[in-house]
DNA sequence: TTTGATTCGGAGGATTATACTCCGTTTATG
DNA sequence: CATAAACGGAGTATAATCCTCCGAATCAAA
């Protein structure tokens, strides 16, 4: 494969997740091509249908997400510093984006990255569980369910970053809950090292 | 007006949200119509354009989601109470639905909804933090965002009932947090009354 | 019940938006 | 430098959506 087309395929592929994030939906191929600053037969040559693209723009978030939670697990200082890090860099690679046009639930391709991703999940929700330091009627589909919805464009009329920053924001509300107590909030994400 | 013709533009709002939830988006005109189960002349007599049609929508769940804010006021058993009653109903009243086609934040409209909002906003805000039930850094923007958030279709390939129910309990955690500790979680909505 | 004004229905034409192909030109790489 | 691989974008086909029009049906006042 020559490089300039393996640079244009991922080129596509980054573009596609802007465009699904600022339209909220399938993006038209001609503004996918557009956006990405190729011919339309570009695209249509890497990816001949819809489907092979939103497809491989999945596979690809997946993927990216599983490999950095995989890394939380050995770099993160303790069992809840796991999770939180492994939820906020889900939604930094697309998670919530991708799964608007793609149903990354219920969807019987990638074996390998579903017990991948179950895995990693069951692990690291056991671990905080183990240590204590969160609920224990959380469920493994909370913590999904959750990425997804953070990760998600909020509202219309709204600027990407200042989506991005508030979606690390309620992310790190709902980590640390609304009530008052005497148990300590979740420090903030941008205190945070990374 | 005749009867007949209010049954029928009630019931194409409440088709719109719907369809806004279903699609994840503005759906077409057509599809409104005939959801409703009536001709597309009558949409069009209604709700002459497209925008007409959103403005009345937004403007309805606007409407319903701030009195049941009031009457959380007065209903509550307390502070906190008011507050999380408050979001749950502006859930089921479409608000995160209505704000994925119009933008209800940063909307010049109807300036006399957005003082009603602002201040009933503030003084849920204001007495759950004065009896010390929240955590003082809480914004009102945050409870909005998130109620937004809530509210809105999780994820493709799933049912509406579903949904909503995720919706709620995602509600419920986001309140309580994640964290285990020894302050009390919120009681689960479906624990409660109502 | 009659009567007339109001509202309705849906076929159909105009207008877009999107999908997709084709082939001459350009670019990478041995 | 040669040539196989990749590119660009004009242009056509297709489909979705918008919107109007007018005869039929419905409501409600007398």
């Amino acid at each position: 494969m020559r490089a300039d087309a393996r640079r244009n395929r991922e080129h596509l592929l980054d573009v596609t997740v802007e465009l699904i994030l600022e339209v909220g939906g399938e993006p038209s191929r001609d503004a996918i091509a557009a956006r990405a600053g190729v011919g339309i037969a570009t695209l249509y040559r890497h990816f001949p249908d819809q489907q092979s693209l939103l497809h491989a723009v999945a596979r690809h978030a997946l993927e990216q997400s599983i490999a950095a939670g995989e890394a939380c697990l050995v770099n993160s200082v303790d069992s809840f510093d796991a999770l939180t890090r492994y939820m906020h860099s889900a939604i930094d690679h697309g998670i919530g984006v991708v799964n608007m046009v793609y149903p990354l639930l219920a969807n019987p391709d990638w074996p390998d990255l579903r017990a991948r991703a179950e895995s990693l999940l069951d692990t690291i929700m056991n671990n905080a569980q183990a240590d204590g330091k969160i609920h224990v009627d959380l469920e493994v589909s909370d913590i999904v369910f959750a990425t997804i919805r953070f990760g998600r464009p909020l509202a219309i009329g709204l600027s990407l970053a200042d989506d991005r920053a508030i979606a690390h924001r309620h992310l790190d509300l709902y980590i640390a809950g609304l009530r008052s107590g005497t148990a300590d909030r979740a420090q903030p994400r941008s205190k945070r090292g990374s």
